[in-house]
DNA sequence: AGCACGCCGACT
DNA sequence: GTCGGCGTGCTC
């Protein structure tokens, strides 16, 4: 019997807590335990025992009780928790926090495994013959007529059944029961033929099965990715194994899944966001039993158990989603890395514009590198023409060329795409008489002009106000509005194509759930539309007589103080363009912008995706950014500018004096003033990892003592993706 | 994080 | 005289 447990607990504290083992119940490493801490209860995780306590033994605590008696983390995922919380300076018991869907995080044991069904008890059939419901709540009993129905079911058939399902339930007239989970059916559909780079794809990551080993899957849009994925997957669980897929955001994830379940006739598990907490840890559980053979999730079903693991798949393994971006800040695609090496399974990175970290990896060597060139059952490239506009008259900053290709478009009845990265009608409301501006007094920036909610909207907190009729330094009436965002975009394009449906796509017209893919499946795929919208427009289901993209003022992303915006740019170009590509007629895309000489845009333009990245790779090289060297940035905000001062300032005297660390800083962060708080920060950078993780812990203890951190917001983002 | 303890300003 | 502000320290 060790002397004590050390736990984790659920405290952004970066301390284990030691504990005496429980009067009852063997509490292992990985399973979790109710304890005492301070005046109230905790649940924590068991991390190691020990034979001594790290305190006086005086003030240990027994264990309240063990919630699990087998662990419920296996020592693969404790070790690669424990990987990740040392590597990304989390608190064990964030990291815990993250791994462990909410469910599993309270002191109750571990829910039934299986599936939530809904019937209707005798006083539901009574009231449904009776006719005596009406709205949902009818057409729930309704549906419930010929027999009990999963939550899952339900939820494909009747969106919203749940809240009439409680009322049902609380009137007596629905009973909820658990079953175990469907045996899988078989396939409906059946494999699509393979081309020859696909089929090398598939036999090159097949040939490592049950090994480690990264690969980087690069294929543009259309080039077949997803249909590599699913022939390996098909060959992972043919094995007997389990595969988990990645994916950036769950918006991709219902024709995803609807694909997998169709051809590969099993069970796949989501874990997502919309996933109510019972169901996320039944998901989970079934991962963890092995019953879950395909799991398909975002960032944190990175974390998901895999006892039978076969092969684990990043998609779009460029997109900055798959870093948490408060509290542990951690990586998932490099997670992803990480478990498969403990795993021993191949990992298989896939991106039409691959992150440059996974390029200068397979540059390297550490990752093979799979290509997909052919673009099975599209057409050609789609065309990139630039439009200088420069000296064009614009309207309403459209050029005459670009409405024109939007006219001939249209014209034989295709569709088109106009992407703005920039939401509302205006991003500036100017007075013309003395050249006034209406700025977020809370963080100084110019206040983006909504004109259908007829307000003044700050992009960076949440301030609104209405809109002046008046200039308020002098009085002029001659306020305008400045530039063009999506909603003003939308509106001339509607005036100018009145006979023509014009859709808006950004997060102000898709605020609901599915709204996006109803919009989306509004567009009949054989009439013309004209599209106007965000960076929600790259991603999403095809549109196969989505023949024209034009890209509007990009320009933005040519000359950011971050190093990394050209790469985003280059990356969201080739996204938004690769949309034209799937058409069934040949797609054009069009670029507007004032810089055409720009080698960014030229080298993208002439040679593609991985000519540009390369490029970029070598600037990085050549002024050692990342990937060449490692970074860490220290953030900090507080209401008196005087604090993150003075805490930066001690916090860089506390670094090592070693040579081999760059520091940049104390300076102000990008966007000084955010939300009424002033924000600076200070940038750790090495050439060698080790030599910066060598000295990171230390100097997060150092950090945390210093009497000034109290004053601020502080935080430390170990390879950081955005600077803002 | 959450909570207690403790030392200085405006109130029944 | 007390109620309550948040600065400081602690939680095994």
């Amino acid at each position: 019997m060790p002397a004590v447990l050390r736990v984790a607990l659920p405290l952004p504290l970066q301390t284990l807590f030691d504990y005496l083992p429980a009067g009852a119940g063997l509490a292992c490493v990985g399973s979790r335990v109710l304890v005492p801490f301070g005046r109230g209860k905790l649940v924590g995780i068991v991390v190691t025992s020990a034979d001594e306590a790290s305190v006086d033994s005086r003030r240990l605590k027994q264990v309240l009780r063990v919630l699990d008696n087998d662990a419920l983390l296996d020592p693969e995922l404790m070790q690669t928790l424990a990987w990740a919380a040392d590597y990304w300076l989390g608190a064990p018991g964030e990291v815990y926090a993250n791994a462990l869907p909410l469910a599993l995080r309270e002191a109750k044991p571990v829910p039934v495994l299986g599936d939530e069904y809904w019937s209707l008890g005798t006083a539901g059939r009574s009231a449904l013959d009776a006719g005596s419901r009406r709205g949902g709540s009818q057409l729930l009993l309704a549906a419930l007529a010929n027999g009990a129905l999963s939550a899952r079911q339900l939820g494909e058939q009747l969106p919203g059944w749940r809240a009439a399902a409680r009322r049902l339930a609380t009137a007596g007239l629905l009973e909820r029961s658990e079953r175990p989970p469907l045996e899988s059916r078989p396939a409906s559909v059946t494999a699509a033929q393979l081309n020859d780079e696909q089929q090398q794809a598939v036999a090159a990551v097949a040939e490592s099965l049950g090994r480690y080993q990264p690969f980087l899957l690069d294929g543009v849009t259309g080039s077949g990715k997803t249909e590599v994925y699913l022939a390996l997957i098909e060959q992972v669980l043919a094995q007997g194994r389990q595969a988990l897929l990645l994916v950036p955001e769950i918006g991709l994830a219902p024709q995803t899944v609807k694909r997998l379940r169709a051809r590969l006739g099993v069970r796949v598990e989501v874990l997502h966001s919309n996933l109510s907490e019972g169901d996320r840890a039944r998901a989970w559980l079934r991962a963890r039993a092995g019953s879950a053979r395909v799991i398909l999730g975002t960032r944190s079903a990175v974390f998901t158990p895999l006892p039978q693991a076969g092969l684990i798949i990043v998609d779009e393994e460029h997109d900055s989603a798959y870093k948490q971006q408060e509290g542990f800040r951690y990586h998932a695609r490099d997670l992803a890395l990480v478990r498969a090496r403990a795993l021993g399974v191949p990992v298989l990175l896939g991106s039409g514009t691959p992150s440059l970290e996974s390029l200068a990896n397979a540059e390297s060597g550490r990752y093979r590198s799979l290509h997909l060139r052919a673009r099975p059952g599209a057409m050609r490239p789609p065309q990139v023409h630039i439009i200088d506009m420069r000296a064009q008259r614009l309207e309403h900053g459209l050029s005459p060329a670009l409405l024109g290709a939007v006219a001939e478009t249209v014209a034989r009845g295709e569709q088109a795409l106009v992407f703005r990265n920039r939401r509302g009608y205006a991003p500036v409301l100017l007075c013309h008489a003395c050249g006034w501006h209406a700025e977020c007094r809370r963080c100084e920036r110019p206040l983006t002009l909504h004109a259908g909610r007829r307000q003044l909207i700050c992009h960076h907190c949440d301030h609104h106000q209405s809109i002046p009729a008046a200039c308020p330094d002098c009085g002029s009436n001659e306020l305008t509005a400045q530039g063009q965002g999506t909603e003003r975009l939308e509106e001339a394009l509607l005036a100018r194509f009145p006979q023509v449906p014009v859709l808006r796509v950004d997060r102000e017209t898709t605020r609901r759930r599915d709204a996006f893919e109803e919009m989306l499946e509004s567009l009949k795929d054989d009439q013309p539309a004209i599209l106007v919208g965000t960076q929600m427009l790259a991603k999403g289901h095809d549109l196969p007589n989505l023949t024209l993209v034009a890209i509007v003022g990009v320009d933005e992303g040519l000359h950011s103080v971050d190093f990394r915006a050209s790469e985003r740019l280059a990356q969201l170009v080739v996204q938004v363009a690769g949309r034209a590509g799937r058409a069934r007629k040949p797609g054009g895309v069009l670029l507007q912008t004032h810089q055409p000489e720009h080698p960014l845009l030229r080298s993208l333009l002439a040679h593609g995706y991985a000519r540009a990245a390369r490029e970029l790779l070598a600037e990085r090289r050549q002024i050692q950014l990342p990937p060449y060297s490692h970074q860490v940035l220290l953030r900090a905000d507080a209401t008196r500018r005087e604090a993150v001062d003075a805490f930066l300032a001690e916090a860089a005297a506390a670094l090592p004096a070693d040579d081999s660390l760059q520091i940049a800083g104390p300076m102000p962060a990008p966007m000084p003033l955010r939300g009424g708080r002033h924000r600076g920060q200070l940038l750790i950078e090495a050439g060698s990892r080790r030599t910066l993780h060598g000295m990171l812990r230390a100097w997060q203890h150092a950090l945390l003592v210093l009497p000034t951190a109290r004053r601020v917001r502080w935080s430390l983002d170990v390879d950081p993706i955005d600077l803002y």
